[in-house]
DNA sequence: TATTGTTATACTCTATAACTATA
DNA sequence: TATAGTTATAGAGTATAACAATA
């Protein structure tokens, strides 16, 4: 099936693109979303869930508000992460102590196991994805400059 | 208002997700994106039409599949993409020389001209995100860097 | 049989506005 | 009046399945 419009066996030229940070930030952290949702949909854990408990597990106590601003995202969103992890028995709300008004969230017992459990896994799917890297230097480096490019 | 429950003055703690790439770029990422959109939405220009648009410019004639498979996306995707950039008048379809099914993908002359000033923008927006970084050579480490996250 | 563009559909993510109960 | 959690809703973005036309 020879088609000139189609340019089988030549190369698509990015242009721009390849000089655009912020293109080549979007592919890159496709594929590790990509990636990470393979290795934990079975636990019914997306990225998303797991940064929740991540700051839930080194911060008990704060409340859904205060978890939604250390992630960027808007309180409403909080709700159904919070019922669906909370109805997997991972985290709990109480209520406030001096606030009627919020809850402060808290790992269960179970949800401290299972967040070990899961850090092993998402530990090793980021050993996999990041075996390109040279060393530990460069890992840091990346580390540093993508916290860099994400303030403001 | 002091509330224990808080922690207003303490610094929430992200534990594991520090060392991880995955929320990194995720963060980065929004935040490109964030100020991407600002940049360009008078345009009504999205990320991801920006690169449809780039992808045209630069291998004409190419077909929505082979653009969609170029941009990893679905090519049933590319249907309002295109349909939206050739409302715009900036893409057309043309009817594919030796296959009736497809279409190719071309810049119109205004299309053309638009592109330029749209990139121009986009060049801007990238100096003003990328500014913290060390010189071009950290720059082109990270662009390559990225890339080589993004494979496979 | 396989592929292109298309449509319908659905699912996730995200953000906004409005409500309630508290503060 | 302002804030926390909630609800309803709507807008992107993305993916799947099926269809007609064509290969």
């Amino acid at each position: 099936m020879a088609d000139d419009t189609k340019y089988i066996d030549n190369p698509v030229d990015f242009g721009i693109l390849n000089s655009l940070v912020g293109y080549r930030l979007r592919r890159a952290q496709m594929n590790f979303f990509t990636n990470f949702s393979e290795v934990c949909s079975d636990l019914g854990i997306s990225p998303g869930l797991f940064a929740v408990i991540a700051i839930v597990d080194k911060n008990p106590g704060l409340t859904q508000t205060a978890v939604a601003q250390a992630l960027g995202n808007d309180r409403s969103a909080m709700v159904a992460a919070v019922d669906k992890l909370e109805g997997m028995d991972v985290i709990e709300r109480r209520p406030a102590k001096n606030d009627r008004r919020s809850y402060a969230l808290f790992m269960t017992k179970y949800g401290a196991e299972f967040f070990q459990q899961l850090s092993a896994r998402v530990i090793e799917h980021e050993k996999i994805m990041t075996a390109r890297l040279k060393g530990d230097d460069e890992l840091k480096w990346l580390l540093n400059t993508l916290d860099t490019l994400s303030k403001e």
